[in-house]
DNA sequence: GGGATGGTGC
DNA sequence: ATACGCACCATCCCG
């Protein structure tokens, strides 16, 4: 099915230029209008994944137009040259696109347009036509959508005749009439004078056309009338202007249009002579500069692509025993339900494909499977995790994981937002292949292709990460990193599998009571706050929510949105003197968020076939080095509210008899501050044991342990808090309701006892801005770029996460090589008790009976010796038929 | 389908 | 003229 993006290049690069703030490169060259320009084009791009696309320019200074009518377009101002520079640059980039552009003397591009767009009709191609100019409604047709620019460039407002009809109440054709009596003062188009949008459109619904106006002249009366006769003929002639022309000798066929999208090395040379780093980096495009090996030519494939089927016995295995790398294919964000679509085995010179139906053939997949469960059989590969988890659910054990490339590259650089495949490849400026996108399409247009086609975008990707694996251990390498990847994190990725598929029992009875309980004080709820507000409304609508309390009941407005006035939390504690529906409302949102996210979302994970709920740690996500929980997340389950932490009463031991024991790091953050600050004061307080909130608050307060009252430990808390997220005196006063000046006189007598924190916060953020990166107490690393920012705002971000990132990425560290540990911990001794769940700082078991006295001692031990740090580790146990009792 | 808003955890 | 860190997921609402 073709699809074809017509722009309007004059009429874009007029609106881009003044929608943008000026833009120069270090040659001092303009480039706003081409920058707002591009970002429009990669929308478009994205959005409407043209096969056709076409950028048309008028030509010269005179068209058609000017016959008869030599002031068309008078009076315009002359083009800055700040924009009529880069006009050619735009030109340059379009051809770096590889998207077609024309220019035709004595046409404009609504003319060009205009033809294609008719040709488009004839053909019933679905078009989009993209204008900054109204007069372009009237190509609009069953086939045809006009994309007008709203404010800026990138946004745009879509119009096919339907909408044209519900806004102006007239057809496309009838869009030239209205210009034909109003004019158009741009252009120069004088139309009926003293005729505006209103009066036209009125006439326009009465009479129909600008012919049809002039034939009754007569109905009219007064100015109205006198001013349509007197100007007869500069309505004809307006618009005749405004029509446009629909039949240009095109000397280009429609075939020329074709896009095929852009070479990423020519696009990447193109960005970075304008300086466009940021699309750069958001496309990820190749890094490396341009020079004499610029564009890396898309080398012909070196390898063979072989059907596993079509091996014979020693060929395969032959294959299998120099194997460098493995792609295992799976469709699905989660896991557990993912569709394995088939693998690829990739040594340097073939790579073998299996479906999955090959798979599941015994006798054809039996060689693969014992590579794939042999542990001395050493695999590389991508996402390996995520692999393992969706050939365990169709009994296959992946074991002899040697390097995982996703796992390196989130190593390398934790915060970059792409580590697909195809990303990496491009960054690391190896031979393309194609996106998963462009190959399996997307959302309900997902579709698996069969055959070569599928075979050689695995064996592409196999190939790829083949080509990977030595450039990716080398940067370990250089980063210091080795012995993170090896030792730790991809220990991990197996321990994590492990648990995952080992699941959490969950009673739905328990769910659904507390269901039931909640619908009740819901259904109370609701009622009271339609009783209170005079009228039925969606309580679950910011939008109608804020109408009710502010317009309606006129509460004051605390704080607004972008969208809006804002009706979070914060707000509505602050407005409960104002109005008793505020607590109401405090209450109902307590519930829902209870019945939605964590009754029926949990329900809803509960595996029918296991009766569990099977979560899916993702180890490449967060930048500190943390782990993420999906599908459900099992890492923000309620506990501080005592209706919520009931929730906690569903996850129970999978074995009758057996206990939920949880184990959770006392402070383990503010030990971790104290041992890479060594502030003596702080390292002393846990040497000593103490509870440190009070520690700080007999310190900054300069009172005795008994003279601590809560007030006082309460404020010592959220610095402490604040010093563990890069305080700022902004956050903290937000925090404490206190005023900024206060927060800073706070946080100065803080660090007036801390000295060593102080100073710990001084240097990192310098060593920040001088390394570009910060690390963890075990190498981990997250650059940093937007410390040198001039933004204040970017700038001081930058600066807290400086200061954060190695305490709570140092935290991760620690509880990860807890777990690894642990995990050999329960191997070597043969224990029956199993490793569940991680909540940052907490580690969750299932124990039967007779391991519980054991484990009770071992779990916290083996967390406490995890690392020897300055300061002692402290771990809490306890346990209890369910995790609520486990507290 | 995706952004905005709001809320849960550590 | 100023958002103390890191996540995931629900609903609403617009296109």
């Amino acid at each position: 099915m073709d699809k074809w993006v017509l722009i309007d290049g004059n009429s874009i690069i007029y609106r881009a230029f003044f929608a943008m703030p000026p833009l120069t490169n270090s040659a001092g060259l303009h480039t706003n209008a081409v920058y707002g320009f591009t970002t429009m084009l990669l929308k478009l791009l994205e959005e409407e994944k043209p096969t056709h696309m076409l950028v048309a320019f008028d030509a010269g200074k005179v068209t058609f137009r000017h016959e008869g009518y030599e002031a068309y377009k008078g009076g315009r101002e002359k083009t800055p040259s700040e924009l009529s520079e880069q006009f050619p640059v735009l030109k340059e980039l379009l051809q770096a696109f590889g998207i077609a552009q024309y220019e035709l003397s004595g046409y404009e591009a609504d003319d060009i347009i205009g033809t294609l767009s008719r040709l488009a009709d004839e053909q019933g191609v679905e078009t989009v036509v993209v204008s900054g100019d109204k007069d372009m409604l009237q190509l609009a047709s069953d086939h045809v959508t006009i994309a007008l620019t709203r404010k800026g460039v990138s946004e745009v407002e879509r119009y096919d005749p339907a909408e044209i009809k519900e806004k102006y109440g007239l057809t496309p054709l009838q869009i030239i009439d209205l210009k034909g009596l109003m004019g158009d003062t741009s252009d120069n188009i004088p139309g009926i004078p003293g005729v505006g949008e209103k009066t036209a459109l009125k006439l326009l619904h009465e009479y129909d056309s600008v012919e049809g106006v002039l034939a009754n002249t007569a109905d009219l009366k007064g100015k109205m009338k006198e001013k349509v006769e007197t100007h007869q003929d500069s309505a004809v002639m307006s618009k005749r202007l405004a029509t446009i022309f629909r039949e240009v000798p095109l000397e280009k066929s429609t075939d020329e249009l074709a896009y095929g999208g852009y070479d990423a090395q020519t696009l990447a040379d193109m960005f970075r002579k304008l300086e466009f780093k940021s699309l750069i980096e958001r496309m990820a495009l190749p890094e490396a500069g341009g020079g004499a090996d610029a564009g890396v030519p898309a080398e012909a494939p070196t390898y063979e692509v072989v059907s596993a089927a079509s091996l014979g016995k020693a060929e395969l295995a032959s294959l299998l025993a120099s194997s460098e790398s493995v792609y295992i294919e799976t469709i699905g964000d989660n896991p557990h339900q993912a569709r394995l679509i088939g693998l690829a085995i990739a040594n340097g010179e073939r790579i073998a494909v299996l479906t999955y139906d090959d798979l599941m053939d015994p006798a054809l997949s039996a060689p693969v499977r014992s590579w794939l469960e042999d542990e001395k059989a050493p695999k590389r590969g991508y996402d390996l995790h995520k692999a393992e988890l969706a050939l365990g659910w169709i009994g296959i054990s992946l074991r002899g994981i040697a390097f995982d490339a996703l796992l390196a590259a989130y190593l390398l650089d934790p915060t970059e937002s792409s580590q697909t495949l195809a990303a990496l490849i491009q960054r690391h400026r190896l031979s393309a292949i194609q996106t998963d996108e462009a190959v399996y399409g997307k959302g309900a247009r997902l579709q698996v292709p069969e055959g070569e086609a599928l075979a050689n975008h695995l064996a592409a990707k196999a190939d790829a990460v083949r080509r990977l694996v030595p450039l990716l251990s080398e940067e370990l390498e250089k980063g210091n990193m080795t012995k993170l990847n090896d030792e730790l994190e991809q220990p991990l990725a197996v321990v994590l599998a492990g648990m995952e598929k080992q699941g959490i029992q969950v009673n739905p009875a328990v769910l659904e009571d507390l269901g039931a309980e909640l619908e009740k004080g819901i259904t109370r709820y609701m009622s009271d706050i339609y009783t209170h507000a005079g009228m039925e409304f969606n309580i679950g609508s910011p939008k109608q929510l804020g109408e009710v309390l502010f317009e309606k009941l006129g509460l004051p407005v605390i704080k607004k949105t972008k969208t809006g006035y804002s009706t979070d939390a914060e707000v509505l504690e602050k407005l409960e003197p104002y109005s008793e529906i505020v607590k109401m409302i405090l209450h109902y949102r307590q519930l829902t968020k209870l019945q939605s996210t964590y009754v029926e979302g949990l329900l809803k994970e509960i595996r029918r076939d296991t009766g569990k709920v099977h979560t899916y740690y993702r180890q490449t996500i967060a930048a500190t080095g943390r782990l993420s929980s999906q599908y459900p997340n099992l890492q923000n389950i309620p506990i501080r509210l005592e209706e919520g932490r009931r929730i906690r009463k569903a996850f129970v031991p999978s074995e009758p008899g057996w206990k939920i024991l949880a184990a959770d790091y006392s402070q383990i953050e503010l030990r971790v501050l104290a041992h890479i600050s060594g502030d003596e004061k702080m390292k002393q307080a846990f040497i000593e044991d103490a509870d440190i909130h009070t520690k700080t608050a007999m310190d900054v307060f300069g009172v005795t342990a008994e003279n601590v009252d809560a007030n006082m430990r309460r404020q010592a808390k959220a610095v402490n808090f604040g010093i563990v997220y890069g305080i700022s005196d902004f956050g903290l006063s937000n925090n404490l309701g206190i005023t900024r000046k206060d927060a800073a006189k706070f946080i100065e007598q803080y660090f007036a006892v801390f000295e060593g924190v102080r100073t710990y916060m001084d240097t990192i953020v310098a060593q920040a801005r001088q390394d570009g990166y910060v690390t963890t107490l075990l190498e981990r690393r997250r650059y940093l770029p937007e410390i040198k920012a001039s933004n204040f705002n970017l700038r001081s971000f930058a600066e807290r996460t400086a200061m954060n990132t190695p305490i709570q990425g140092t935290a991760a560290d620690i509880i990860k090589l807890a777990m690894v540990k642990m995990d050999a911990e329960l191997r070597e001794r043969g224990l029956r008790s199993r490793m569940l769940l991680q909540v940052h700082d907490e580690l969750v078991f299932e124990v039967p009976a007779d391991e519980l006295e054991l484990m009770k001692t071992l779990v916290p031990e083996v967390m406490e010796s995890a690392i020897a740090l300055d300061v002692p580790l402290r771990a809490d146990v306890s346990y209890g038929d369910n995790w609520y009792e486990a507290k």
